[in-house]
DNA sequence: CTCTTGACGCCAT
DNA sequence: GATGGCGCCAAGA
């Protein structure tokens, strides 16, 4: 029966992936595949970063995803790079030459991910 | 339909 | 730490 009206799987992705990051607390970071995991779509940080690069959902804390090395995911120099740079070191993120710091940024990013900063 | 591109990730060298 | 190859998936040409 008919009913719903059946969602598209791509519309369903979309809106887990950008539930979860808007799960990332404000001052911390996660990378594309971490936020995929989140979602329930592992092995999708292809499809996080299609997404965000839409550049849509405003209050989006696109910012705070970044790749698995704790790189930012912006070529250096770019205008994306710079202002996702910035916004990070404005939530108190220490970044280094497009590398967020914090002992590791991420060795795996999967359980000391929502460890609260130190302050 | 095929081929290329991309805000990725992991592994080997 | 830097580079290159392969996998993965969606959108555009």
């Amino acid at each position: 029966m008919p009913g719903k009206p059946t969602e598209n799987p791509a519309e369903k992705h979309r809106r887990l992936i950008l539930a979860a990051v808007r799960a990332v607390p404000r001052g911390q970071v996660a990378g594309y595949g971490e936020i995929a995991r989140r979602a329930g779509l592992p092995g999708r940080a292809r499809l996080v970063a299609r997404i965000l690069s839409e550049g849509d959902e405003p209050g989006l804390p696109w910012h705070r995803v970044l790749r698995s090395d704790g790189r930012v995911a912006f070529p250096p120099g770019s205008e994306g790079f710079d202002e996702q740079v910035q916004r990070l070191r404005a939530e108190g993120v220490r970044v280094e030459g497009g590398r967020v710091r914090g002992q590791s940024a991420a060795a795996t990013l999967d359980e000391m991910l929502w460890a609260p900063p130190p302050r």
